[in-house]
DNA sequence: TAGCCTTACGAAAACGTTTTCGTGTTGAAA
DNA sequence: TTTCAACACGAAAACGTTTTCGTAAGGCTA
């Protein structure tokens, strides 16, 4: 159990100072070759590594990326960190994640815990919680103190700050079209409550997307969940109640869901019903049929996010309080759920 | 854009000494009220908190647990850091996450990185490569500085640390003797090849059942994969040029990718064939029919390893030396993909 | 009044680095 | 022989804490 050895051990095995020591392994000219040679070999020999914890207390910089995301069982976010991870890694940082589980008070709790100085910057996408709320402000604390936040996916405009997204409201109105064009009229939605940000901005696509393709906007063939958990019998009830000939779902949880249900009560996807989901995640790719699905590309969207998160902590002398957002391309995927 | 407050700014304000504020802060009965309350307000008034790298710095303790998994974007690994961070939460401890993404060198580069004074603890999973090479040196070294480390899922029994695991032979041969219960004689098995650990567990668990069973060993009936990526080719011939009744695949996609394959040649899922797969994750949940599979409960691993950690962490003083083993117990749930 | 115990605070070390500046020694130039 | 630059190294500060120890002031007792 020999613990790490740090300069000032090996300066006093060496019989020199500290300071010698340190030059010596930066190779810097004050020392003579005899001594830096010397040195050397003797922190090779004893395998020295520079305690991180130190340098960062010293540069005042931890070479740390905090994540906050809702949840981590669930493709989008999962596919988010690993993308985030790849850019941070390449750049010589590390990632820490919080999760928020969907709370607001583990969000503050995260951030605060977070924000005393473990990590140079956040990258985050709200909690469902938060954006009913409207509460932010641990996130202006934490700006204001002149940490930087990228946010993705789940943002707010609130806050100033980099942020990444996509256009949920074209990529909805393109999956509405790719159904009209195929000859679809009665197309049902399924979504989230409004306060979702994602959630709502995807209905509005599907509605202005009927809109210029002159067909009636009819509520009744829009379906809100609240409850992800139960949602079964308000889909079925939607299915068998309404004839409809194509459903667009938010995610991908419904448009699963609603095929399967579909299916019971002896509906063929996609003869009798064409179904379109969002997030190309594997329940779309592995479920049969096979999902027609809006690929939102998180892989992108999370070394996006890292991207801008690097560039700001590297050169934080200008372009201060110019912030920017992104929005990745999204790309509808045909699949076995629409013909 | 006010910097985070420090002692030292508050000492100076006050006009007291920084041991003064530290005392007062802490309630220590050395300071007087007056002060420890003047010194209080200040302090709540410039939303003063102590910086966590200084007192990492100090205590040589981070309150920080290293993960280093080899994919992230797979359900049972989101899982089991679901499991981490919920305990690691709860006793204060943050959690930084590395993938590996299969490779050797970039688990040994994340271990080496996190290993320099970042973090109190590792919780890992071996890559497919370290697997294949046996070479543990990184963690070897690690655990020889006196870092505790716990390994869960993928473990080699070369290192000598605190384990969890499922009993994958047992819970392999549960799953046959289900099989073979249900009347079915010819079982075959789609599984990765030999150097996954897990992978030749299950098929060790598959070879004892039919032994137990009086079923002789076929190795025609055996399908060793190499390549994921493109298993498809695979799996359809040794669907169609068997005339199996039964398929044990040790993992979903094998599994899944079965099922899709046997309706194309006319088979139908569970009529004609029926299906287990290995890993409770979405796709067993959502695909159609939904698949019979082995429960690993990863969040329970999860939470079972950080807890193994933190006990190790929090009292280092005794049962040095002394690893132990945990087993979760597995579950098979019953599901459309048998009868 | 001398001595002593509390009280209330400050100085300083320690954690492990990096870096600035100061300084003793050497050799060469004048 | 004196002077000065170059060389090679060490001391110390700084990052932000906590904690041990020292000490001045004041009050009390004898």
């Amino acid at each position: 159990m020999k613990r790490k050895v740090t300069l000032k051990q090996i300066a006093k095995e060496l019989d020199v100072s500290i300071s010698t020591v340190s030059k010596s392994l930066r190779n810097s000219p004050e020392i003579s070759e005899d001594t830096r040679i010397k040195v050397q070999a003797f922190a090779k020999l004893y395998n020295y590594r520079p305690n991180n914890i130190a340098l960062s207390l010293k540069n005042r910089k931890t070479k740390t990326i905090g994540i906050i995301i809702p949840e981590i069982i669930h493709h989008f976010f999962a596919t988010i960190i690993g993308g985030i991870e790849q850019v941070a890694n390449e750049n010589g940082y590390s990632v820490i994640v919080c999760l928020s589980n969907e709370s607001f008070d583990k969000e503050v709790i995260n951030m605060e815990m977070l924000a005393n100085g473990s990590i140079d910057g956040f990258i985050m996408s709200l909690s469902k919680e938060t954006q009913q709320k409207k509460d932010f402000h641990h996130i202006l604390e934490v700006t204001s103190q002149g940490m930087p936040v990228v946010m993705f996916d789940r943002i707010t405009n609130d806050i100033f700050c980099d942020k990444v997204i996509i256009d949920d409201k074209a990529a909805a109105y393109e999956a509405i079209e790719f159904l009209i064009n195929k000859g679809n009229k009665k197309i049902g939605l399924i979504t989230t409550i409004d306060y979702v940000s994602v959630g709502k901005l995807r209905t509005e696509g599907y509605i202005y997307a009927l809109q210029q393709n002159n067909i009636e906007y009819d509520e009744k063939l829009v379906l809100k969940i609240e409850d992800i958990e139960n949602c079964k019998e308000q889909i079925q009830q939607f299915i068998e109640q309404n004839d409809i000939d194509a459903i667009f779902a938010v995610n991908e949880l419904f448009a699963v869901t609603a095929i399967k249900l579909a299916n019971q009560i002896g509906k063929n996807v996609p003869n009798d019903l064409s179904v379109i989901g969002f997030t190309d995640g594997i329940i779309s790719q592995y479920s049969s049929p096979s999902i027609t699905t809006v690929n939102q590309n998180g892989y992108l969207m999370g070394q996006k996010s890292a991207r801008l998160l690097i560039e700001r902590l590297e050169n934080d002398d200008e372009d201060e309080e110019f912030y920017t957002t992104e929005i990745i391309e999204t790309e509808l995927v045909e699949r076995e759920s629409t013909r």
